[in-house]
DNA sequence: GTCTATAGCTGGATAGAC
DNA sequence: GTCTATCCAGCTATAGAC
């Protein structure tokens, strides 16, 4: 899924390791994750992150251009599983209804499950008017309930709108439970739920 | 309309004024919030701050413990004048729906108007479980909806799932619109109305 | 692809004069 | 209450060895 599929690289044995990892872009993403929710978006550092993930300084400028890059990486992946996650959501359902309601409440767990992406992504550390392609891919999100949204509606309009309701709404819980307003997960989840089914009903 | 104009500066009578404002804490607040609108939670630094206020980089710490401080500060303004704009908009409306509706979208508005007040507040830059008495400050907000919320409900856990539904609501749609996913401001309050309609329609 | 080393800068915070 | 001066720490990014 990566540049250079597998080619000679034995994996297994005899790696011809330099001095870390098979994969040092991943673990730095991961690392800078872990870093964000530690210390919020203020107390981010290229630095730290080289630490923890137990490279020198320098090392993330092979894989980065620079510390917002990393970001920009990190905004992307978000985007990438939640598309993934709420299209198995979706497609798991059997209504256009089940659909969307099933939508809100993977929408509110990833929030729970991805806090640092999730905050990151949207708590406006980024400027995302600078990554065009990072707003592209937050709006094929959207995209995943498209189908169900207009199997509900009259128009394509009233789709749209419906679509937005139904993220706007599971955003909205999703922030309150982060925030702690609503402490409970499940109970932030079951709301949404609720608001989602009472969304699409007319 | 810098640190010393011309002559001897004596505006309304004799400002025993030391050097610079008569309010440099409220104008190293602007300062800073022009600065999070700018830079955003990663560029946001004390110096910057002091340089854009026309002071020196010691000045501040006259009027915060810190920089946390400062950001601790501006959110307690961010719940307060979210309260204040609120009350008056629910207040203003003649049934508990308007009033439901109206606090709808004066939360998108809201969130327009004052884009880094609100991103700040909600967008995990400051760790407020370190400060107890801001969200206090944040769930006394939803106190302005409690009374239209109990004279639509059955009982009074049901006020307070409809209060947050309408809030958790509104807050996704003033998130898109800040967002970009839903450009036109006018459009985003009019979705957020619809919704909160919806949601106390039973 | 990673390391070491370093340049150059900026920031947070304090001390002491006025 | 603000300034000047200063300390030290930390960061970004680059250069060059391996």
């Amino acid at each position: 899924m990566s540049p250079k599929g597998g080619g000679p690289t034995p994996p297994a044995a005899t790696r011809p390791v330099g001095h870390h990892h098979g994969d040092l872009r991943n673990a730095l993403e991961t690392a800078a994750l872990d870093l964000l929710v530690e210390r919020g978006p203020g107390g981010f550092t290229l630095n730290e992150v080289s630490r923890r993930a137990g490279v020198s300084k320098a090392a993330p400028y092979k894989h980065f251009t620079d510390k917002e890059d990393l970001l920009a990486s990190l905004v992307q992946r978000c985007y990438e599983r939640q598309h993934s996650v709420f299209s198995t959501a979706v497609m798991a359902a059997a209504t256009p209804v089940d659909a969307l309601v099933a939508f809100g409440a993977a929408y509110v767990r990833f929030a729970a499950e991805e806090p640092a992406l999730f905050t990151l992504t949207f708590g406006g550390t980024l400027d995302k008017t600078a990554h065009p392609h990072l707003e592209e891919a937050g709006k094929r999100v959207l995209d995943v309930i498209t189908a169900p949204a207009q199997d509900l509606a009259r128009d394509s309009g009233g789709a749209q709108r419906l679509a937005l309701a139904i993220a706007a709404n599971a955003h909205g819980f999703a922030v309150f439970h982060l925030q702690g307003v609503i402490a409970q997960l499940d109970a932030a989840v079951e709301q949404a739920e609720d608001c989602a089914r009472r969304l699409t009903a007319q």
